[in-house]
DNA sequence: GTTGACCTTAGAGTAGACTCTAAGCTTATA
DNA sequence: TATAAGCTTAGAGTCTACTCTAAGGTCAAC
């Protein structure tokens, strides 16, 4: 069994954060000391690592909860409920690329236009793009696409 | 001169943030009528718009801040000034791509593991792999990176 | 028996960019 | 003149994932 600073220890997280984690139901410890100090069992220290293993992919902790009721229970869960949530997680990562590769172009554009010397920005041409709004991007189009979901 | 919604309408942004705009001092009116009502000049709208522009490529709120204090006053900024916030925007950028390609490969190659059928998840390599956190992934050490700043 | 490290809780604060509400004026139109 | 649309303000709420604080209880060691 261990305490709430060595599970920290062991999985990297902090104590902070594994107790808030307990708040919102990710992990809970299984046993308490009679005084109340958190006492983890090894079944705890596996999920622990799960939740650190999924959040280091980048899954949000709604999605992680959504794994672990599978992880709980899998005889009652399929394979598609855990590549659904999976997929979303790629679709959403795809489109988070695509808009910062837009912005990435527009700003390599810019970065190309200006020559970026000591001279007096009177006539910066990354100055006169962003006054002509005449700068190439789509993270609106973006945007809007991710809300109409 | 342009009431509010007017500006809002023009700009595509709403009255609501114009108003939290200008209460972070980005855009103000530069008149108000009597009742306190604001009236936008076409000066305002110009700079409506170029924070609009900047907005839509990527810019944070703080980034644009400096960008509107180089715009009023030109002569005492040079084209470094600018392309010092529009390189360290481009690399922020930079740096987020990566992150998000390599959630983007592990969330492949795990889909790529699972059937994505009926079964009972009881097998799935996708919770296989996320309680054996045998997945590749280099997030943290990109957010770790990010910190050393 | 006291020091110091560690534990507990509820709850507040952080960041960024909005978003909305409440309560009350103003203005244009019918 | 009445109705509705639009404007004002201060300030609270939203979202995510923490991060920290205050005030106090516990425990092993010396
Ligand atoms: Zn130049
Ligand atoms: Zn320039
Ligand atoms: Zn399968
Ligand atoms: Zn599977």
């Amino acid at each position: 069994m261990l305490k709430i600073s060595e599970l920290a220890a062991k999985t990297g997280l902090t104590a902070h954060t594994l107790r808030f984690y307990e708040k919102n139901g990710l992990i809970s410890a299984s046993n308490r000391s009679p005084a109340g100090y958190r006492y983890y069992t090894e079944s705890d220290v596996r999920r622990a690592e799960f939740v650190k293993t999924a959040r280091n992919i980048g899954f949000s902790l709604d999605d992680i909860s959504q794994l672990l009721s599978i992880r709980v229970d899998k005889t009652s869960h399929s394979c598609q409920e855990v590549t659904d949530i999976t997929r979303h997680k790629l679709d959403e990562v795809n489109e988070k690329i695509k808009e910062l590769q837009s912005m990435q172009q527009t700003l390599n554009i810019l970065l190309d236009s200006c020559c970026g010397g000591p001279e007096l920005a009177t006539q910066c041409s990354i100055m006169e793009a962003l006054d002509e709004g005449e700068v190439r991007n789509q993270r609106n189009k973006h945007k809007k696409l991710e809300k109409q979901k």
